[in-house]
DNA sequence: GTTGGCAAGA
C-alpha cells in the first residue's frame, strides 16, 4: 500500500509516510508517541516515531531539534537511524520508551530510561537506539511487552525476562529494587511463554504447558493459562448454552463469557491448586489438577459429568465414580463418550454408550459414574473416542480399538465389543523403524495414532473429505499421513472436529452379477443424504430383473445417477452388465434391446461408459490396491502394500459408489450453458501447477481446445484458478482431482444468468439449517424432481431471515412467484436475494480491521498455533457443513451398520463379491484372526 | 427483512 495511505492529523498537518514505504509491518502507540514499522518496495524497513520526542522516544536528539518535530518541512517523517540495517519483525513502544526487535532476535531501545527500561544497565534518556544487554544477550528474542515501564521479553525458547520497574514489587522474583536496569530471565514455572504483557504494577503471561492446554468442543473452547505468580486460571468462550462456558446460562447471556471490555472472565474452580490440563467434547468441559482429580461442569444428558445424574451444570464438580482414589493423569474423549487413564495406567470410562461402547461395564445407554475397565491392554498411556469407538495406546506404544463403525481392522469389522489390537507393522512407516505408538486421537468418526518417531496415521470415516486424503472414501486401515502440507496441528484439528452427521438409513439396492439365480449377489447402499439416489460411477448399465417397466428409473440432469423407483428400490433385484464381463459393445446393446428402448436409457449407457473411461483416468480415484494405478504417489502404494501384509482379509475398495461428479457444475450454470461447451473455470489449482500440466491432465478426458492459468499481473506466480475450454459436452463435466487438491470446475458466471438463491424471511427462531434444507428440499422437488437444495445460509445472530439455494434458477425463481411457503405450522417469507456485494465492498473496507494492525503476538503463525477458520479449510468440511455435523451430532443417529461397508467398496465386480453380505460384520470377523480381548469380568 | 466464505479472464 503506498505510504500515503497512512497519515497522522497532528495540529491539523497532514503528516506522511515517505513514498518509499510501501508496506506497515508493525504498530505500536506508547503514552505521548506512537511508531511504526515499515517496508520498502526492496523490502528494507524502516521504522518512523512520530509524537512526542522530549525523552528522545522518536529517536531524534530532543535538544537539538524541536521536542515535537520528527518530520520535514513537507511534513514528511524520518525515519528513525538504527545501528544496524538488519530485518526488523516488531516495534513496540511503552509510555516514553521505544522499543525495535530485530528477525535475529536483537532488541533495540530508545527514549526515557530513568527506572531502567532500556536494559543498557542505566537510568539515562537515551534518543540514539541501543542494544538491550543483560540476559538477553545470547537470546533469540521473539516477543516484547509491557504498557508502562515494566518490560518483558520472550525468548524463541519460551524463556520469559524481565526489567525496568519494579515498584510494586512485581519484578520481586529476580530484585528487590525499585528498578531493574538490565533484563533478567526469571525462572517462574510457567511452561514455554508465548505472549506476556504487564500494566503498570503487574505483570501476565500466557504460557502452554502442554500442547493440550487449549481444546475445543462443539461450540466452546477452553484455555488453560498461568498468571505470573503460576496461577492457574481456566477460561471458556464461547456457546454457554449447557454451562459448557462455566457460568450460569440463564443468569447471564449463553454466549457471554466476557466482561464489557471483552476480556473473559475466568471459571470459578472450586479449589485454588494447580491445574495441568483442560478438554472440552462437544458441549462438556473439564480441567484436571496436577494431583489427579479430575472436574467437569457443561452439559451431562448422557452421564458426561461422571457425577451420578444427567443434569446439565455451569459450576465445576469433582468427577467421582471409580475416579475417587484415583490419580488421573489423563482425560479423553470428543464426543459424549469420557475416557480416563489414571497414572497406573488403568482406564476409566463412562458417559454415552449407545453404541455398546462401554458394553463391557453396561448394557445401559449411559453410564453416569466413571468405571474402572479391566481390559487387558497393558499400561494405558492414552485413550480417545469418536462418537461411536474407543481408542488407546499403552506403554509398549501398541494401539487397540472397540466400538462401532471404522475401527482400522478393515471394512469387514464394524462392531467389537472389547479392545483389539492393530497389527504393530500397520505403525511402521518403513521396515526398519518405529511401530510404537505414543499418542491417539478421535474425532466424531475418524481415529488417529502418532508414533515415537512422529509419523501420523489416520483412519475412518472421511466424512467431508476431513481425512485429507485427496479422497473421499472411508480410511478402513491406519493410512500414513505425511506431515508438514497440512501441518500436524491442522490435522489433529480435524479429529478434534469430526463429527458424525445425523443421516437417514440408507436403502441398499440388491444387485446380481447375472440374471442367473445362483449368481452372486451384493446390496448397494443409496445416497440417503441425496434422496436414496444410485449412484452410476462403477455400474455401466442397470436392467431390472423383476419387472420392465419403461421409463421405470429417472436419471439426474448430470446422467451419473439413479432416482428411486417410486415404490423404492427393496424387494427388487438388479443385474449389472460389467466391461470386465462380458464384451462391452454388443452386449450393452443387446441389454438395451432386450430390456429396454428407452432413448434416456441409452443416453445413460454411453455416458456410464465414459464415465469408467473417465475413472480409469483419474489416478486419484483409483483405488491404491489395483493394478491399474496411474500416478499413485509413493505414500499411497506403502500403505497399500502395509495393508496387503497386514490383513489377510479379501477386500474391496475403491471409491465411493455414490457418484460425486454431479457436484462438478453449480447452481451458476443457467438452462442454456449446461448444454453448450463453454470455457470451464477451475478454482483451487495448486499454485505451482503450468499450463501444460493442466492441459495435460484436461486431455485425459478429451479435446483441450483452449487452456490458460491466471497470473498476478506482471508477476509469475499463478494465481490458483485458471481456464478450460474442452472440445466435447460429456468431457466438461467431471471432478477433477490436480496434483493432491480437488479442483472444482465451475461454469463461469452469466452477467444475464438467474438467481439459483432465495431470500426466506419470517423465520422463527431455532430453526436449524438442516430443517430449512429438508423443506426446501422438498418444495424444490415439487418444482423439478431433479433439483435441490445446495446452500442454506442463516446469519448469526438471528435476524428472522436466510438464504437458500439451489440446483436451478427454476425453483428460485417459482417460489419467489409463490411468495410465501408453509414451514413448521408458520408461514414464511420468499423473494428473491438480492445481491449487496457490491455495498459489500464499501462495508469492508470502512469497517474491517485495518489492514496495518498488527497481528496479536498469540496469533502468528507457527507449528502449534491455530485459528478457528481451520476448522473450515479446504480439506475440511464448510462452515455451513460443519454447523450442521456439530448440530446433527447431537442426535447421533445408529452407526453404519450391516452392508453399509459397501458404501466405500469397488470398484463393482473387478474383485470378489462380497462373501458375508447378509451377516453381521461382527460375525464376519472370524474367531481364528481375532485377537479380541476378553474381560476378567 | 438482504449474506459467510469462497474468490471469479478478456
Amino acid at each position: 500500500m503506498p505510504g500515503q495511505a497512512l497519515f497522522w492529523h497532528i495540529e491539523s498537518k497532514r503528516i506522511l509516510l515517505p513514498d518509499e514505504c510501501k508496506r506497515i509491518r508493525w504498530i505500536s502507540a506508547g503514552r505521548m508517541h506512537s511508531v511504526v514499522l515499515t517496508l520498502t518496495g526492496e523490502g528494507k524497513c524502516r521504522i518512523f516515531c512520530i509524537g512526542t520526542n522530549t525523552h528522545g522516544q522518536c529517536g531524534s536528539d530532543p535538544v537539538a531539534t524541536s521536542p515535537f518535530v520528527t518530520h520535514d518541512k513537507h511534513n514528511v517523517l524520518r525515519s528513525v537511524a538504527m545501528p544496524v540495517d538488519t530485518e526488523f519483525l516488531k516495534v513496540h513502544a511503552c509510555l516514553d520508551t521505544t522499543f525495535a526487535l530485530t528477525s535475529d532476535g536483537h532488541l533495540y531501545a530508545w527514549g526515557l530510561g530513568t527506572d531502567g527500561q532500556l536494559g543498557n544497565g542505566n537510568n539515562q534518556m537515551q534518543w540514539m537506539p541501543s542494544l538491550v544487554g543483560g540476559d538477553l544477550a545470547d537470546e533469540r528474542i521473539v516477543h516484547i511487552g509491557g504498557s508502562t515501564d515494566t518490560l518483558l521479553a520472550v525468548s524463541d525458547k519460551g524463556d520469559l525476562f524481565i526489567w525496568g520497574q519494579n515498584e510494586y514489587g512485581q519484578l520481586s522474583a529476580i530484585s528487590e529494587e525499585p528498578q531493574v536496569f538490565y533484563p533478567m530471565h526469571v525462572p517462574f514455572k510457567v511452561g514455554k511463554v508465548i505472549d506476556a504483557q504487564a500494566t503498570g504494577s503487574s505483570c501476565y503471561c500466557v504460557a502452554i504447558l502442554k500442547a493440550e492446554v487449549f481444546t475445543w468442543g462443539c461450540e466452546h473452547s477452553v484455555v488453560l493459562t498461568l498468571t505470573g505468580e503460576g496461577k492457574c486460571r481456566i477460561f471458556c468462550i464461547g456457546t454457554n448454552t449447557h454451562g459448557q462456558c462455566g457460568s450460569d446460562p440463564v443468569a447471564t447471556s449463553p454466549f457471554v463469557t466476557h466482561d464489557k471490555h471483552h476480556v473473559l472472565r475466568s471459571v470459578a474452580m472450586p479449589v485454588d491448586t494447580e491445574f495441568v490440563k483442560v478438554h472440552a467434547c462437544l458441549d462438556t468441559t473439564f480441567a484436571l489438577t496436577s494431583d489427579g482429580h479430575l472436574y467437569a461442569w457443561g452439559l451431562g444428558t448422557d452421564g458426561q459429568l461422571g457425577n451420578g445424574n444427567n443434569q446439565m451444570q455451569w459450576m465445576p464438580s469433582l468427577v467421582g465414580g471409580d475416579l475417587a482414589d484415583e490419580r488421573i493423569v489423563h482425560i479423553g474423549g470428543s464426543t459424549d463418550t469420557l475416557l480416563a487413564v489414571s497414572d497406573k495406567g488403568d482406564l476409566f470410562i463412562w458417559g454415552q454408550n449407545e453404541y455398546g461402547q462401554l458394553s463391557a461395564i453396561s448394557e445401559e445407554p449411559q453410564v453416569f459414574y466413571p468405571t474402572h475397565v479391566p481390559f487387558k491392554v497393558g499400561k494405558v498411556i492414552d485413550a480417545q473416542a469418536t462418537g461411536s469407538s474407543c481408542i488407546v495406546c499403552n506403554s509398549e506404544g501398541e494401539v487397540f480399538t472397540w466400538g462401532c463403525e471404522v475401527l482400522g481392522f478393515g471394512p469387514m469389522v464394524t462392531k467389537l465389543e472389547r479392545p483389539m489390537q492393530l497389527d504393530p507393522p500397520l505403525f511402521a512407516s518403513a521396515a526398519h523403524e518405529s511401530h510404537r505408538v505414543k499418542k491417539v486421537y478421535a474425532g466424531g468418526c475418524a481415529m488417529g495414532a502418532v508414533t515415537d518417531d512422529g509419523h501420523m496415521f489416520s483412519w475412518g470415516a472421511n466424512r467431508h473429505g476431513m481425512l485429507a486424503l485427496s479422497h473421499r472414501n472411508h480410511q478402513h486401515f491406519p493410512y500414513q499421513k505425511r506431515l508438514g502440507t497440512p501441518p500436524l496441528a491442522r490435522i489433529i484439528r480435524y479429529f478434534g472436529h469430526t463429527m458424525t452427521p445425523s443421516k437417514h438409513e440408507p436403502e441398499y439396492v440388491v444387485v446380481a452379477r447375472s440374471a442367473d439365480e445362483e449368481a452372486e449377489r451384493i446390496e448397494l447402499p443409496t445416497n440417503s443424504e441425496d434422496n436414496n439416489t444410485l449412484g452410476l460411477q462403477t455400474l455401466n448399465a442397470l436392467v431390472f430383473l423383476n419387472d420392465i417397466i419403461p421409463n421405470f428409473f429417472r436419471i439426474d440432469t448430470s446422467g451419473t445417477k439413479f432416482y428411486p423407483p417410486s415404490d423404492g428400490w427393496a424387494d427388487k433385484v438388479f443385474v449389472v452388465l460389467s466391461q470386465y464381463q462380458q464384451p462391452p459393445e454388443s452386449a450393452t446393446k443387446n441389454a438395451v434391446k432386450k430390456s429396454d428402448q428407452n432413448a434416456k436409457r441409452r443416453k445413460l449407457m454411453v455416458e456410464s461408459d465414459d464415465e469408467s473411461l473417465c475413472n480409469s483416468c483419474d489416478s486419484d480415484a483409483i483405488d491404491p490396491m489395483d493394478g491399474r494405478k496411474g500416478v499413485t504417489n509413493e505414500a499411497t502404494r506403502n500403505a497399500a502394500k502395509r495393508q496387503q501384509g497386514a490383513s489377510k482379509q479379501k477386500r474391496m475398495m475403491g471409491k465411493e459408489l455414490v457418484s460425486q461428479s454431479a457436484d462438478g457444475t453449480n447452481e451458476q450454470q443457467d438452462g442454456d450453458t449446461s448444454n453448450r461447451i463453454v470455457d470451464l473455470l477451475i478454482m483451487g489449482l495448486p499454485f505451482e501447477l503450468t499450463e501444460d500440466q493442466l492441459r495435460v491432465h484436461f486431455e485425459s478426458f478429451g479435446k483441450v481446445v483452449h487452456c490458460e492459468i491466471k497470473t498476478q499481473r506482471g508477476h509469475l506466480s499463478n494465481r490458483g484458478f485458471g481456464f478450460i475450454q474442452m472440445g466435447d459436452l460429456e468431457s466438461q463435466k467431471r471432478h477433477h482431482i490436480i496434483g493432491d487438491r480437488e479442483c472444482q470446475v465451475k461454469i463461469p458466471f452469466s452477467k444475464n444468468a438467474l438467481s439459483s438463491k432465495i431470500f426466506v424471511g419470517r423465520l422463527r427462531d431455532g430453526i436449524t439449517p438442516i430443517e430449512l434444507k429438508k423443506h426446501f428440499m422438498e418444495e424444490a422437488q415439487k418444482i423439478d424432481p431433479d433439483s435441490s437444495v445446495t446452500d442454506v445460509y442463516i446469519p448469526r445472530p438471528f435476524r428472522s431471515f436466510a438464504f437458500v439455494t439451489f440446483s436451478t434458477p427454476v425453483v428460485a425463481k417459482e417460489l419467489i412467484k409463490m411468495g410465501q411457503v408453509e414451514l413448521k405450522d408458520s408461514t414464511v417469507s420468499i423473494s428473491s436475494a438480492h445481491s449487496t456485494r457490491p455495498q459489500e465492498a464499501v462495508h469492508s473496507a470502512l469497517h474491517h480491521p485495518s489492514p496495518f494492525t498488527p497481528p496479536h503476538p498469540a496469533n502468528l503463525p507457527s507449528d502449534e498455533s491455530y485459528s478457528s477458520s481451520d476448522i473450515y479449510s479446504t480439506y475440511g468440511p464448510t462452515k455451513w457443513e460443519y454447523e450442521e455435523m456439530a448440530a446433527a451430532s447431537k442426535r447421533l443417529t445408529a452407526p453404519t451398520s450391516g452392508i453399509q461397508q459397501n458404501r466405500s467398496a469397488g470398484p463393482m465386480f473387478t474383485g470378489p463379491i462380497h462373501q458375508q453380505l447378509h451377516q453381521q460384520p461382527f460375525n464376519a470377523y472370524s474367531a481364528s484372526t481375532s485377537r479380541c480381548w476378553q474381560s476378567n469380568a
